[in-house]
DNA sequence: TATTATTATGATAATGAATTTCATAATCAT
DNA sequence: ATGATTATGAAATTCATTATCATAATAATA
């Protein structure tokens, strides 16, 4: 973590950038929340530490993150975007409708099947995303049927 | 499309609601306007020979031809909803970064990849969505890489 | 180390899509 | 026609995100 976050410093100095306590604040705090965090869970859990962390910072932060290849927006359609560390390898996502858990799968032949579709379209992928919705394992077990809705 | 209006007429007057004048303009507008069309890019088209009509009467006109299964909300992370109609059978998209087109295509093995996947985690399915981003054939054969951003 | 130049911060305002409110209008059932 | 209900559309509201801007922090220079 410590060599991550020195890293993830020099290149931002390379960049032209400078090394802020809040900021280092906030990028610690991506790396040590649960994945799949909301810009609104972050700002909080980050303001226990540092109060006065504004969550322009957080947005900004993220960006930054981004740009730099450390962090993947995620969108759920949940109204919010959501972050995750851009260090373990691709992979998409099983996403339950009920408890909010998120499951994350790789699976090469469904991405193998993806480039054969794009080059039958004379299509050039940059990227792609699949989700599928649902109920995890827990949720889909409860005894009431109406929960589905 | 004469027998589709009518059928929905119907299903909305069985589900208590009523037909109104505004709301018929804006559901042929829909399934005559090319598909994934933004509320905005509806909401003008319409206003054309309908001048009156408001944009709130077609967000809810669409969340209601939603609801009764004949429109899917998209997302493709432009920060507008976009919705297609829901008459052809499933499939998921192509989307250029460039100009913008939008390619659909259906892919059995795809999708059966994902329902083992989903096994896997024994996790319930109830909907999906793929969308590979990236230049449509025309957009990619241009001479100057540098549009590639 | 002091100075200067640049970048970052954070409070507030602005933006923009989507939703809610509410008085009025249209539509359906009697 | 009448009454009851639903729909409309303008305006206001909400909420996530971005822009603005004066101030503060940081890096580079002397």
């Amino acid at each position: 973590m410590k060599r991550l976050l020195e890293r993830i410093d020099r290149e931002i100095l390379a960049a032209g950038g400078k090394r802020s306590r809040s900021r280092a604040v906030v990028i610690e705090g991506f790396f040590r929340a649960r994945d799949h965090v909301t810009i609104d869970e972050l700002t909080r859990s980050v303001r226990e530490s540092a109060p006065g962390i504004g969550a322009v910072t957080v947005y900004r932060t993220l960006k930054l993150l981004e740009r730099l290849g450390y962090a993947k927006e995620l969108d759920f359609g949940e109204g919010a975007r959501r972050y995750e560390s851009n260090l373990s390898p691709h992979h998409d996502h099983l996403v339950c409708r009920r408890c909010g858990t998120v499951i994350e799968f790789e699976d090469r032949e469904i991405e193998n099947l993806q480039v054969l579709v794009t080059r039958r379209h004379g299509f050039h992928p940059t990227a792609h995303r699949l989700e599928i919705y649902g109920f995890c394992r827990k949720c889909a077990s409860g005894d009431s049927p109406e929960r589905f809705r």
